[in-house]
DNA sequence: CCACAGGGCGGCA
DNA sequence: TGCCGCCCTGTG
């Protein structure tokens, strides 16, 4: 493991509450100093704002390149400006959802990762997902003890932390359901070890789902047990760049019955989204959780 | 004690 | 299709 700093010089719409607070990640947390840490495929990361620049600290594995990560996880090739032009004209709800999230980028997470958090998040509420993703990544994913001067440099404060990356595939498929029940997924855990089973033996490639295009993915990913629509599109809008995925769930129909489309049917729901941003979709739902959620 | 939380599944009409 | 009860667990 190596210790290593990036620094992206005037990023724009890149805030670091907007983006690890609106609901699309499980692992990254503010530290007393105002930056966040997260834990991710290559490491612990540690991201703070300086005026208009991003410094980011990490404690990742010797031959990854963080840089390259760092583009393709923040996806900073993106123009959220242009983004924002397009589905806000003649919109002043979402023009106001806009506002309140200027700062929002939708990361690009592991397939993995995001396939297991989001079978986990169903019916469920934030802390307990965080939780219980700990609780898999602390029994069965790769510990990585930080030391005090390791902690110092990081994050700023003098004290020793361990953190553990999400499990492999491998690692997690070894599991027995009566394991994972200590983990405290509830009904979720044979949906959890089902689905790592397939993905360790080939039955499930993520990687030749996320070159399908939107649809099919979909239909892919919603043939896996415990994944249905909204799922299926977490996954897709936050590890395959599908952004014209659009996740409906209780706040968002909330959002959209209000403002845009009075159906409970979610397909409808998922149909007007399309029509209406088509590949912006995903984007724009991110925007009206965001500002359904924290308002 | 009950309701509900960022859903999905299976059974039913 | 559309609707409903149920699923683990923690919290109010």
């Amino acid at each position: 493991m190596k210790f290593e700093e990036l620094i992206l010089k005037n990023q724009k719409n890149f805030e670091l509450k907007d983006i690890f607070e609106c609901g699309q990640c499980f692992r990254w947390q503010k530290e007393e100093n105002g930056s966040y840490t997260g834990v991710v495929k290559i490491g612990v990361l540690n991201v703070n704002k300086k005026a208009q620049d991003i410094v980011i600290k990490a404690y990742i594995e010797e031959k990854c390149d963080l840089k390259k990560f760092c583009d393709d996880y923040f996806n900073l090739a993106c123009d959220y400006e242009k983004i924002q032009k397009r589905i806000s004209k003649n919109d002043d709800v979402m023009k106001q959802a806009i506002k309140f999230g200027n700062g929002i980028r939708i990361l690009n997470q592991d397939r993995f990762e995001m396939l297991i958090s989001y079978i986990i998040s169903a019916a469920n509420n934030i802390p307990r997902i965080s939780k219980c993703i700990n609780n898999i990544s602390h029994e069965y994913g790769k510990k990585i003890a930080l030391s005090k001067d390791d902690c110092l440099k990081l994050f700023d404060v003098e004290e020793t932390r361990e953190y553990y990356l999400f499990p492999s595939e491998k690692s997690l498929s070894k599991a027995t359901l009566e394991e994972l029940r200590n983990c405290n997924l509830g009904f979720r855990d044979k949906y959890v070890l089902e689905n790592a089973k397939k993905a360790e033996d080939g039955e499930l490639s993520l990687e030749q789902i996320e070159k399908l295009d939107y649809k099919k993915a979909k239909k892919e990913l919603t043939k896996l047990s415990g994944v249905g629509d909204k799922v299926a599109d977490c996954i897709l809008l936050f590890s395959m760049r599908k952004s014209i995925a659009f996740p409906v769930d209780t706040w968002i129909k909330k959002i959209m019955n209000e403002t845009y489309v009075e159906s409970k049917n979610v397909k409808k729901i998922n149909e007007f989204a399309e029509g209406k941003w088509g590949e912006d979709a995903g984007i724009a739902q991110q925007y009206l959780f965001y500002y359904k959620r924290e308002n």
